[in-house]
Parts: structure tokens; C-alpha cells; sequence
RNA sequence: GCGCUCGUAGCUCAGUGGAUAGAGCAGAGGACUUCUAAUCCUAAGGUCGCAGGUUCGAAUCCUGCCGGGCGCACCA
């Protein structure tokens, strides 16, 4: 039995109940969840129905709950319910019941952990976004890492993900980018408003060595060439880094693209354009927007806000239901304004928009801060931190704790990591769950069809069952408030529920022992735990390796 | 000044109103003729920033204060 299933059966108890007491059956919530208390005298699973029922009947918790377990106690697979404290229900499942749950995430696969609840749902991911006047730094490899797990998990909800990368090309920005690295072509020291860094000069000599003839064709060039070859030196990072992205989006094919213009005219014809001291703005005002904001300046240009607001509806257009952005803290001030430009285009903000504010990371070396710069060239890149740490840790480390906290990595310890970082102890159940499968193999011990799952007792197994239970639930969660950390903290939970049950339950015989049904129950139990750590890791993008 | 955000063990961090607040690391002690010790076990470590409030119940919600980070352009 899952959690989710006898979570259903507490609701049809307190139906019954509700029913026949002749109260009103509306009340009644329309989901409700069970909850692993931590303390074991407390039951499998405990519901806090009654306490949250009792006052909307209007009748007293302690009865409402002992009526509601006396109905509940009925149920199969349940063995016993008690009440307890203010109104506590504290359930115990039959041993069978509860052992079930091995076969059922076993014969789900890859499928345990997936469900429905965003079905059909278009999606649109944006996140990274670097600007291409650099290689992917720590900073954006934490929105990397972030950003495709939490794609991974909206598709394991059901959703329809593109993951998209935005590219400031169209600023002034590319335009100091190429005068730099034509400075760098020359020879020269970088511009005082410019980009520094030996990145600067190996692109410039790149593209000295295809352009023997570059030096003549000035800077637009440099600007032209070198940015290109910026993106495909990102995309390269990305793609090694487990990170692909299905679009990326030019911010200069929205200008010549005639996009810019057509957002104006669809958000005048809403109503919210106009025109003040010479520049047209968009009054988001409107909308919870602290001040109003210029498309059009003065002199004719239009604003990185004109793109914005044009990329937006370029990907309503796209048939998105709903625009993601996944930001770094430094750019929270754009909440209130695009919310506002989704309401000022007739959608609505709280539906067709959501945008994702994370904290940034902090960067130590032995305790002293240390400060990056893009310009000065003191950046650490992806690549650099793959180099040091591997794939596997460094995206674990950076997706195993909340996007609301601020991250501070010391760089000694991130090479230090290799070793202690708890991605390895989560692998290591991938790696001793393969062991088992192979070990079991090799004595020609099989799974079975089936197993009699009344033999799962012992404490350990219970405890693992349990937590393989609570997974879709962490994955639904996860999924609902875009927090994939919630997988890796799990991951890491049932990592130490498996390592004791391994420490305590032997699977496979030893010497000449005879082969019995336990442990072939605990064969099924060893296969549930690896496809619930693999499934885990995966929303990760962590590999599960056979060994270690 | 206004806004967003954070404040939990020595350090890095979990904990979407539930029962006695957790993990990893660091530090103390123990367990390897191993189904892989990258593991397990024991002990130690806390005014959940402070003060009020809401609630049967608050680390969690509300208000105020203190402290840190970030942001408040006709820049990109």
C-alpha cells in the first residue's frame, strides 16, 4: 500500500463517517496527505484530519478522530489505528501491505515517481541566459545546474518542457566585447570600458588564425566573429555539463525580426502604451510595477525592456502556457516588471508567468572572499569547476540546497569535495545495489515473479520501504514549488535508511547456505532501492553508477 | 529611504502549521577473514537572531525591531 493510497482511504473513512453523522460532506477537503511521524511509537503513518475537520463540523477532535479510526481500521492492509494526542490518527499497515510497495516500484521502473499533475502543460524554461561576452561562470552553472533539474522534474510531472537560453547579442556590450578582443589581435592592452581575461586573447587568436586577413576588417568583425565563437564555446560547457538547451534565443533576431515593433502595437492595443518628454513607455504601473517603464527613448532606441517585453509575448506566441524565468538575486527588481508585462499583454501573471529568484553564489578561498569579475578575467568557469570535481559533484553540490540561500563555496574545498561530497554517498547505494543484482547473478539466485511480502519485518526493511513510499510525493513537491533541491535531501535520507538496512539484513546466502523466500523478498526490496535512487539521481542529472 | 531575501549545531545547510528540531563535514570513541568500510554504531554539540501576536499546536503564518546579502535608469 502507498502513502498515497491509504491517504485516500482515510479521506473515504471520514466520508463514511461524515455521512452517517449527517454533517455536511462538503467540508470535507478534497485531497489529503499522511505524514511519517519520527518517533516509531507514533505508527507508520499519521493523519491530522480530525484535528483539521473538527472544528469546521463543530464537533471535538478526540471524537471525531476515534470514529474516523474505528471506519479507517476496516480497511485492508491496515492493521491497526490509534488515536493519539489532540487527535492524531496513528496508522500500522500489515507487514504484506507495507512489503507491497517493493513490487509496485519495481514493476513501475523508470516510471515510479512520475505522475500527471502538469499534464499537457507547455512549458517555457529560461534560465543561465549568460551573456556572450564570456565563458559560464560559477555564477551561471548554479542556474545550470538548478534549471535543467527542475526541467527534469516538470517533465516527470507531466509537463511539456523547452528549455531556452536567452543571448544578449544586440547591446553595446558586444560592441566593447569586439573591441576588445580586437585589442587583444593587436596586441594591444583592453580598453578601459572593456573585457580582460586570457579568454579574450585566445579567442582573438582564433580567429586570427581563420581570418589571416581579420586585422584589416575592424571591430564589428571582432564583435561578430568572437561572439559566435563565444556561444559555441558556452554551448560546448553546457552540453558537458548535462545541460542541453532546446532553443536559443538571439535578442538580435527579436529586433530584425520586426518582433520589438509587433509587442508595441499588441501592448497599445491594450492600452497600456504611452507617450511622455519624447520617449513611449509602458505604464506597468498599472499593474504593481513601483514606476513606469521606457520602451522607446527620446532618441529613438528602443530599451532591453522593449526586448523583454517583446520575448515574452514571442513565447506566448509559441503556445507556452507558462513563461519560467529562473533569475539571479541581482535581477529581483524584474519580478513586479514583468509581471506587468504579462498582465499589461491581457494574460494572466499569476498563470502565464513565473519568475524564479535565486540567491547568488559566494565564493571563498581558504575563508577570505574573493571577488569575481568578468572584466578583470578573474572568473572560475564550468569548466574549470568540472575539471576539478567531475560532472556528478559539481551539479549535485550546486542543486543539493535551496535556491533562497545564499551558496558559499570555498574553492580549496570544491576540489577538496571529490571525496567528501554526498553525492558519493548516495551514488555508493547505486553502486552496492548493482553489486547485489551482480553477486545474485553470479550464485544463479533469481528475482522471481513474485515474493511473499509478509516476510519484509525487520526494522530496517520497514524503514526502507517506507522511505522508497515517500518518493513520488517528494518528486510531486519538488515539482510544485520548483525546488529540486527537495530530490537531492531525500536522495540522501533514503541513502542512509538503505547503507543500515545493508549493514543489518543480509540479501544473498553465504558459504553453502541454503537459498530462502526472504531472501528473495530481499532481492525485490535491493532492486526497488536502486531504481528509486537512480530515478532520483536522474531528476538530477546525476549519473547512478554500477560501481564505484 | 523603499523593495526583495536570508538569519537553525563550530562550518555548509535541510526542515511548504504537527508530536522529543535534523543531515553532512569538522572534532571524540568503537566495528572490516566485507553481499563494495565511499559503510555502520555510540557519545557530544541548539535562547531555531530578538520581542510580541494568531493557533489545540509556530523554526514554519502575521507585526515590529536587530543583523547580513541584493536591488531601486530614457544602462545593458
Amino acid at each position: 500500500m502507498t502513502p498515497a493510497e491509504l491517504a485516500a482511504a482515510v479521506l473515504d473513512a471520514a466520508r463514511r463517517v461524515v455521512t452517517a453523522r449527517g454533517l455536511d460532506p462538503t467540508l470535507l477537503p478534497e485531497t489529503t496527505t499522511v505524514a511519517r511521524p519520527r518517533q516509531p511509537e507514533h505508527g507508520d503513518y499519521a493523519s491530522n484530519l480530525a484535528l483539521q475537520l473538527a472544528k469546521k463540523l463543530g464537533v471535538k477532535p478526540v471524537d471525531l478522530a476515534r470514529e474516523l479510526a474505528d471506519e479507517l481500521a476496516r480497511t485492508d492492509g491496515v492493521k491497526s489505528v490509534e488515536v493519539a494526542g489532540p487527535g492524531f490518527l496513528n496508522v500500522r499497515l500489515d507487514a504484506a501491505a507495507a512489503g507491497a510497495l517493493a513490487r509496485i516500484v519495481v514493476q513501475q521502473g523508470r516510471a515510479y515517481g512520475r505522475s500527471e499533475t502538469l499534464a499537457g502543460e507547455k512549458v517555457n524554461l529560461e534560465f543561465v541566459s549568460a551573456n556572450p561576452t564570456g565563458p559560464i561562470h560559477l555564477g551561471h552553472t548554479r542556474w545550470a545546474a538548478v534549471g535543467d533539474s527542475l526541467g527534469r522534474l516538470l517533465s516527470a510531472a507531466g509537463a511539456i518542457v523547452t528549455r531556452e537560453h536567452y543571448t544578449n547579442d544586440a547591446g553595446a556590450q558586444i560592441e566593447r566585447f569586439g573591441r576588445s578582443v580586437l585589442a587583444a589581435a593587436r596586441k594591444e592592452p583592453a580598453p578601459e570600458d572593456g573585457y580582460a581575461g586570457e579568454y579574450i586573447t585566445d579567442i582573438a587568436n582564433k580567429i586570427l588564425e581563420a581570418h589571416p586577413d581579420a586585422l584589416d576588417k575592424g571591430e564589428e568583425f571582432f564583435a561578430e566573429v568572437g561572439h559566435k565563437a563565444m556561444l559555441a564555446e558556452m554551448r560546448a560547457s553546457l552540453e558537458r555539463f548535462g545541460v542541453h538547451f532546446d532553443v536559443w534565443f538571439s535578442e538580435r533576431d527579436l529586433h530584425n525580426g520586426g518582433a520589438v515593433e509587433h509587442a508595441l502595437e499588441e501592448l497599445r492595443k491594450q492600452g497600456h502604451v504611452f507617450d511622455h518628454e519624447g520617449a513611449v513607455w509602458l505604464r506597468t504601473t498599472d499593474f504593481g510595477d513601483d514606476k513606469d517603464r521606457v520602451l522607446i527613448r527620446s532618441n529613438g532606441e528602443k530599451t532591453y525592456f522593449a526586448a523583454d517585453c517583446a520575448y515574452y509575448i514571442n513565447k506566448r506566441e509559441r503556445g507556452f502556457d507558462r513563461c519560467v524565468y529562473l533569475l539571479g538575486a541581482d535581477h529581483h527588481g524584474y519580478i513586479a516588471r514583468l509581471r506587468a508585462v504579462a498582465a499589461c499583454a491581457g494574460d494572466d501573471p499569476a498563470r502565464n508567468i513565473e519568475v524564479l529568484i535565486g540567491q547568488l553564489v559566494n565564493l571563498v578561498r581558504a575563508g577570505e572572499p574573493v571577488r569575481l569579475s568578468k572584466r578583470a578575467g578573474n572568473i572560475i568557469t564550468l569548466d574549470e569547476i568540472v575539471d576539478a570535481v567531475g560532472v556528478d559533484a559539481a551539479r549535485y553540490s550546486l542543486a543539493r540546497s535551496s535556491t533562497d540561500s545564499v551558496l558559499t563555496l570555498d574553492i580549496e574545498e570544491i576540489t577538496r569535495q571529490a571525496r567528501e561530497n554526498p553525492v558519493y554517498y548516495v551514488q555508493y547505494v547505486a553502486a552496492r545495489t548493482a553489486s547485489v543484482s551482480r553477486n545474485a547473478a553470479d550464485l544463479g539466485i533469481t528475482r522471481g515473479d513474485d515474493f511473499d511480502a509478509a516476510l519484509l519485518v525487520h526494522e530496517k526493511e520497514l524503514d526502507l520501504l517506507k522511505a522508497l513510499g515517500d518518493f513520488p510525493a517528494i518528486v510531486a513537491t519538488a515539482a510544485e514549488l520548483r525546488e529540486p533541491h527537495r530530490v537531492a535531501r531525500y536522495l540522501e535520507d533514503l541513502a542512509g535508511t538503505y547503507h543500515r538496512f545493508y549493514d543489518k539484513c543480509r540479501i544473498l546466502p553465504q558459504g553453502d547456505e541454503p537459498v530462502t523466500e526472504l531472501m528473495r523478498a530481499r532481492l525485490w526490496l535491493n532492486d526497488a532501492a536502486r531504481t528509486v535512487i537512480a530515478n532520483g539521481l536522474d531528476l538530477l542529472g546525476v549519473t547512478a553508477p554500477e560501481r564505484m
